[in-house]
DNA sequence: TTGATCAACTAAAACGTTTTAGCTTAGCCG
DNA sequence: CGGCTAAGCTAAAACGTTTTAGTTGATCAA
């Protein structure tokens, strides 16, 4: 019933915790231990499924490693998305992911930091919020590897990777503009988070390098935790009173709620009201007519985070803050 | 830099260890320590930001309240929503969450239950695969909390929650024969477990019940891990050499697959081609027409869960096996 | 013969908690 | 005044590892 330990091994074998726990390391040859001992204490481990307690380990070595990943929403698609990617990479190094959502909560952002310290996870991996500034500064100060990434946090100076949201954002109005369209409205959310408000620099940029004056009615900005029936409503709203040919959603569930609120009013996509999503979905392949969307390259940035973890865990954390920007990719459709 | 310990607050504060811990773990009056000392402690911890370390925790403790929850894959949406439910709820209680995809293979889903083994988990929650029958009994052997959900293992006597996957499949059928379908298809898996199983019964019984003869030829087994390309020329080449009115899709990855095929060859969904989708997605109330799916009472389950898995950690293991099976909803759009 | 070297192994400390068992001191009763 | 109880606290063991600093005995060179 109780499971067995590194003594109850020793016992069988006859030898004592340290030469069983050499074995056990790949240390054996290093501390001169002998084949005989070594085959034996290796056969009584296979045929007892000993597991060492890895709560002791970590509490001797302090490490554990367990990487912390912290994201907004984990049923959100983009960050299931990647968060399956970085658990595959990361579980190839021998890593193992603990994930949480903060749903935006400064407060739960914080005690999910708390918790994973308490835990002392040897890394993190974070989408931050703002507000939240100091605890990821405490962990850099205490020597922590920490990545961030799809949003950065200015007032921290720690590695990054996201998209280029900026650029996305503007040549996808470009693109809109290119094609004629004049009145192009943004539908974003209220959270303060920097890829938002690049998306809307983006926006704004392009309208003023075509000459086109920007209009603050055309910017429609949805509370993040609100009812979809309502947002469905925000967004018809702008759509019936407003002369619009052409909209950017700046996320991707914001174009799902458009898309529905579309529906639900008979207006059709196509030539003459044109509809990009900021981050691509299942359901715009399949929409008809597709819709064109900014696909954000999920396995690079995937790659990219594991590949600056791994390098920081094997530097202990003194390798310099690098910010990596991806460029993502508008896919026109239809 | 290192990190406080219970050790440096007791120094501080000029009391031993165990005050302190008791102090820590609200057994200060019972142990009748004086309101002078107690808040001379508290302060000290507040002031220091001192937290305790869950690993020493564990280790002396034997619990760890993290909760281990293994499902197939994060990036599917049923997943995700379900595991967003749970974490919640568990959270509430004061329970962690760590989270694991195995990716349908058998030898993940045992390296993942050694390593939440390895770290004490309080309990398991998983969907589980054929061939880890062994492995689950030995946890519920050990003691352990144990519940299994979406899908069950006849050999195991544990807790289990699930939608009823044969009444809605069934239904579904019924539903189509009922608007006078009669040459109906059923999109399916090649996996092996439980739920596509009872879809697959319940799909064959409709038909039974209704004296419409089972066509091997109208049932397509799709392979777990292909590329969705392969998938959808498989479907296509079902529905254009195969005499069809209606199509269940088992799951909803495999509907999307569909009716990206159905584009591609431009078949419409409608009057005299029905199709239905088991589990939901965004993209089907916003496909064109709207596609009917199973839904399945996300929030029931992962209440349930909780609900069971609370239980059996109160009562230490040992309350009976309970099975819950929770109807499901058929919603036809359109 | 002596000392050095090496192979083969091990005792015990340390990681940071919780908890059992006990130690003082003061107060009170008879 | 002796004995008992209770209040208020603490020493030390235990959890299961890793790792440092050995010990022992054999071999070998001089």
């Amino acid at each position: 019933m109780k499971s067995l330990s590194i003594k109850d091994i020793a016992v069988k074998a006859n030898v004592s915790i340290t030469t069983v726990s050499f074995i056990i390391n790949g240390k054996a040859k290093e501390k001169s231990i002998s084949e005989a001992v070594i085959e034996k204490v290796e056969k009584i481990i296979e045929e007892s499924g000993y597991k060492p307690n890895q709560i002791a380990r970590s509490l001797r070595t302090g490490n554990s490693n367990i990487i912390g990943l912290i994201i907004e929403d984990i049923s959100n698609s983009f960050f299931s998305r990647i968060a399956r990617l970085i658990e595959d990479k990361a579980y190839k190094k021998g890593y193992k992911i603990i994930y949480s959502s903060t749903e935006n909560s400064i407060d739960k952002a914080k005690e999910l930091i708390n918790m994973f310290k308490s835990r002392k996870v040897d890394a993190y991996i974070i989408s931050p919020i703002k507000g939240i500034e100091e605890d990821i500064q405490m962990l850099l100060d205490d020597g922590n590897p920490v990545i961030l990434f799809d949003r950065n946090l200015k007032d921290v100076n720690t590695s990054y990777v996201g998209a280029d949201h900026f650029n996305a954002s503007h040549q996808s109005i470009q693109s809109f503009i290119d094609h004629g369209k004049k009145n192009i409205a943004l539908v974003t959310t209220d959270i303060n988070v920097e890829q938002i408000i690049e998306r809307y620099d983006g926006y704004k940029k392009a309208l003023e390098d075509n000459g086109i004056r920007y209009d603050d009615k055309l910017v429609l900005k949805i509370h993040f935790n609100q009812e979809e029936s309502e947002t469905i409503a925000q967004i018809q709203e702008l759509f019936e009173n407003k002369k619009i040919d052409a909209v950017l959603f700046a996320t991707n569930y914001l174009a799902i709620s458009g898309l529905k609120a579309l529906k639900q009013i008979n207006k059709k996509v196509g030539d003459d009201f044109g509809v990009i999503a900021y981050d691509d979905h299942e359901a715009f392949e399949l929409h008809t007519p597709r819709i064109s969307a900014v696909q954000q390259p999920l396995e690079e940035i995937a790659e990219t985070i594991i590949k600056l973890i791994l390098n920081q865990l094997s530097s202990k954390g003194k390798s310099p803050a690098e910010e990596v920007i991806i460029p993502a990719r508008l896919v026109i459709r239809d």
